[in-house]
RNA sequence: GGCCCCUUCGUCUAGCGGUCAGGACGCGGCCCUUUCACGGCUGAAACACGGGUUCGAUUCCCGUAGGGGUCACCA
């Protein structure tokens, strides 16, 4: 495809590799579109044979946070998706920053702009109040040096061209067109000297070497602006290029809203810990909202990387379904070990769990669960205690004539030897035969007195999993004696 | 409001001028079955609308409607 063969042409056309970077500002946990961006860019530049970078957009000092910024590398490393380096700081780079800044100064292509933010302000309400387009027009932006007043603050803008157009042919969006006098003299240095996050951006990428920016597509504008600066420095020193760019649509909610913290804009660890999501089942239901092969649905980390063309994200905004999260977890759940599974389940479990046979219980655990608390509310028969407390459809089900069947199956079990699932389901099964009584007449009883539930694996997987003595033992405690029965 | 982008079953998507418009989740039915699941089979369910272009449009072009994004000395 067209665009496929220009972005090898732009990485070769450098003579350099691929290099892809996931940059959250942390301001808060990892939430679900990032964890998706970032998802994009990994697969990109494994891919290509590339390499993947984290950058920590921390300019903004007042809402970044340690804790925040500790949430995300978590939840990157849970996924699978730590950058292949140490991760770049943004604020510990603000010299250099700055250093751009005045260096497209020196040249013309930046200026002092002594408008104040209040000024800007009420011109913007003016604007507003005569219902025209408001862009800012800086009356300092061609004023001499010897106009600069004395002793008062500035910004440094760049001098944004006011003619012609712009194109960006976005690897995901297309080409897109934009007229140079939408852009605006934006800022690039603040009055206190601190660089802003326009600036920051297009310094770092281009010093780490970044020749493809996937990203949000809320950034599509703030491409032209970037651009603007990358142009800019190259013409002073060279060697800056436009990256390649691919800009993705945002995930919205189940209501079709934009994905925010009212809308269930989980932070990925929230997916691990409450919702017990396995990273193997978020991964691939990440890749697969938006981008698609075929019919392909159950797809690996190896699969993914070998498949994956940024080419084929689709453009439009794609809708949250927890519910598709959840089939497909089931399915990495059955899909994995048993004793990993036992240990991720443990936790949840409030009775102490024997891990040993929470491990043997879970091939026949797993196949009716979707998520961890699934499997942990299944396996709680398992490690109750005596007296077991039957919710009410136990309760319902142990009729007095249930019960009095309960003392024939404990006669019968108690003189059984051979205390296995297939020995046991024999037995059983001879007996329903022999009483004349359909087999669920026999399983469901037994079900309510061994796991205090109607629902629960196999009965006969049970029986074997609680061993003869405890199974028994929880008989009895539901059984009328065979000798009192009717 | 200006600018930019988007529009196939309820949802995620396949499709890249000629298909019975395919798959998945969810939903219904059947089978398997001691329950619940798993699994298998099966059913309902979509090309937003209006114009073009074309022998022929879901597919290309233009509008309309709807949705989204963005318009800071935030990132």
């Amino acid at each position: 495809m067209m665009a496929s063969s220009r972005l090898t042409d732009a990485a070769t056309d450098s003579g350099r590799g691929v290099v892809t970077r996931f940059a959250p500002s942390p301001t808060g946990y990892l939430h679900i579109g990032g964890a998706r961006t970032a998802l994009f860019n990994w697969l990109f530049a494994r891919h290509h044979g590339g390499k993947y970078l984290l950058r920590i957009e921390d300019t903004d000092r007042s809402r970044s946070t340690e804790p925040a910024i500790a949430a995300i590398f978590d939840g990157l490393d849970w996924l699978g998706l730590g950058g292949d380096e140490p991760p770049v700081f943004q604020f510990a780079r603000s010299d250099r920053h700055a250093a751009v800044a005045h260096a497209l100064l020196a040249a013309g292509k930046a200026y002092r702009c002594y408008l104040t933010s209040e000024e800007l302000a009420a011109r913007r309400e003016r604007a507003q109040a005569e219902r025209k387009p408001f862009r800012i027009e800086s009356e300092w932006r061609d004023a001499t040096p010897e106009t600069w007043p004395v002793d008062q603050p500035y910004v440094v803008r760049i001098k944004a061209p006011r003619e012609g157009e712009a194109v960006i042919e976005d690897l995901v969006q297309g080409k897109v067109t934009v007229r140079n006098e939408e852009i605006d003299d934006f800022v690039l240095l603040r009055s206190d000297g601190t660089p802003t996050y326009m600036l920051a951006v297009v310094v770092d990428d281009h010093d780490m070497g970044v020749t493809h920016v996937i990203r949000g597509d809320d950034h599509l504008n703030n491409a032209f602006r970037q651009l603007v600066i990358v142009r800019g420095m190259q013409a002073i020193e060279g060697g800056w290029f436009d990256p390649v760019y691919a800009h993705v649509p945002l995930i919205h909610g189940s209501d079709g809203a934009k994905l925010s913290k009212r809308h269930g804009a989980l932070g990925v660890d929230a997916y691990r810990d409450e919702l017990g999501i396995l990273p193997e089942a978020l991964f691939n239901y990440l890749l697969r909202l938006g981008w698609g092969h075929g019919d392909d649905e159950i797809i690996s980390r190896a699969q993914a990387q070998e498949w994956f063309d940024i080419a084929h994200v689709g453009k439009s905004p794609s809708r949250f379904d927890l519910a598709k999260l959840q089939n497909l977890n089931g399915h990495y759940l059955r899909e994995a070990d048993d004793a990993a599974l036992a240990a991720l389940v443990a936790p949840r479990i409030p009775d102490e769990p024997d891990l040993d046979l929470l491990t043997r219980a879970m091939p026949v655990l797993k196949v009716r669960a979707r998520d961890l608390n699934d499997l942990a509310a299944g396996a709680g028969f398992l490690f109750a205690q005596r007296p077991l407390s039957l919710d009410d459809k136990a309760t319902a089900l142990l009729t007095t004539e249930a019960r009095a069947l309960l003392g024939q199956i404990s006669e019968l079990l108690s003189g059984h030897a051979d205390w296995t699932t297939a020995a046991l389901e024999a037995t059983l099964k001879q007996a329903a035969g022999d009483w004349g009584l359909g087999l669920g007449k026999l399983a469901q009883p037994l079900r309510a007195a061994l796991t205090g539930q109607t629902t629960s694996p196999g009965i006969f997987d049970v029986l074997e999993l609680l061993g003869r003595d405890e199974s028994l033992a929880r008989i009895a405690a539901q059984a009328v004696p065979a000798a009192n029965a009717l």
